[in-house]
DNA sequence: CGATGGCTTGAGGGTATTCAAGTGACGTGG
DNA sequence: CCACGTCACTTGAATACCCTCAAGCCATCG
């Protein structure tokens, strides 16, 4: 249930060499030489958060920066009425709570780990005082933060598009493992429930658009288990559409003013 | 119609101070020395577009990122039914194309002029430069790119939320001069359809919405103006529902989350 | 063993989309 | 100058899609 990388184990165990390991995985340290990196393992800290750890408020001055090394955590906004809006869905990998660098040091939204998470914290002001002192690593967290916002970019424009089955199935070939063509099996990484808040739909009609999904597909889905016989089947019904919407109507030209 | 900056006019005057006013313009520049400013005024040239120019197009080498003065462009993915999806609108102030230098430099979505546009062309390679020799440089870029995309988050995930004619509310609130509460008045930015595309709503939803617009709010629109009396009745009518739990207002409450 | 929470399913209703026709503004060419 | 085509926009009717409300199912847990 709990994405416990082995790096991680070692992390927890405080050998001095623990924290380095847990930190490369994080996109941000990707392209670091060990000498950067190791100027974070004496303030680092490895922690575990279970389901339901709130990490910080919107508002909320902010000391410290997250890298999630297995888990869920979510980013929302809270609204008046109490409803909640999820912005980002982060795991393995991202970081959580930098952005409040470029925000007056104050955080712009909410997190709550929504599957046990172990994460490696470190204050901010040791990652403000290496950007503005180091190039390689203000490059780093450029490329970073560029390539998480495109990434979500893509996915949010894409979304907004699709009908809410193939919204689905864009998620689950995103948790995919790509290795093989042939027959798939992974878990969801969290409640269906969370799931269809991320994608933007109801609760109800993610059960509903899971069944059209089962039947155009033919993928089975057992609790959280998932198993997929033909990965092209999925694709084909996700993307599809978009390429080969109108073949033979030729009457709607679309714009061109190039 | 189109929105050239006096501080533009003097730039393409082609004098040594030209550039110097017309980028500081960009966020890119908000906070950094006129020295620093100054060391791209010799690369920089002044140019306009004109509606439907193509800057560029995904997948293309890139070579050179601009800096809006006025006008607006959009970003925008072609899928291979021919059919687009735009992924953001920019205008004065922001920059295009910069996101190359992170992606290999390869443009990953196209860029087309969709009102014309003064813009200020500088190549990537000097900003690449200027990134890695430069703090402050990279600092910048740092939080001028955070800046953007929290907003762009902002809106998007808002979006999700919000019935059609609420985002069209929203819409038109970002465009307000928002000195007076009282009559306000001003022009839509682009065509109405491109609006529609921005928003993600059909061009007759988007026509149909406003109409409810016009009656729930009393704005008036004739073209490309806008007219509005009573600027709190429009934010009421799209943030209010958010505000107020259910109190009663059963006929245009909309979806939430739990 | 009830209680809770996650999930499914049904019925009903509302909103947005599609297809289609029609209007008006604009530019072009006769 | 006007006929004409194009393009942006509007409007109507029928439909598809998703939401809400609500009930019921099943597992987990005290």
């Amino acid at each position: 249930m709990v994405l416990l990388a082995a790096s991680f184990e070692r992390a927890v165990s405080g050998q001095q060499a623990g924290h380095l390991a847990a930190l490369r995985n994080a996109r941000l340290f990707f392209d670091l030489p060990d000498a950067e990196i190791f100027r974070f393992n004496d303030v680092a800290q490895a922690r575990i958060y279970k389901k339901g750890k709130v990490l910080y408020l919107e508002g909320d001055a902010a000391e410290y920066f997250y890298i999630l090394c297995g888990g869920w955590v979510k980013l929302f906004h809270t609204m008046a009425n109490g409803d909640e809006m999820i912005v980002d869905m982060l795991t393995k990998g991202d970081l959580v709570g930098e952005s409040a660098l470029f925000e007056k040091d104050r955080h712009t939204s909410s997190a709550q780990v929504v599957e046990d998470v172990s994460v490696v914290s470190i204050p901010l002001r040791v990652l403000k005082d290496r950007i503005a002192n180091s190039q390689t690593m203000a490059l780093s967290m450029l490329s970073a933060l560029s390539l998480h916002h495109r990434r979500h970019y893509g996915e949010m424009a894409l979304n907004a598009t699709q009908s809410a089955p193939q919204r689905i199935g864009c998620f689950l070939l995103r948790l995919c493992p790509r290795d093989k063509t042939k027959k798939v099996v992974f878990q969801l990484p969290y409640d269906k429930t969370l799931i269809a808040d991320t994608l933007g739909m109801n609760g109800a009609t993610f059960s509903r658009a899971l069944n059209m999904l089962r039947l155009k597909t033919g993928l089975r889905i057992k609790g959280t288990s998932v198993e997929i016989d033909v990965v092209d089947k999925l694709i084909k019904f996700v993307y599809g559409p978009m390429a080969t919407k109108d073949l033979r109507d030729n009457k709607t030209e679309r714009r061109r003013k190039a």
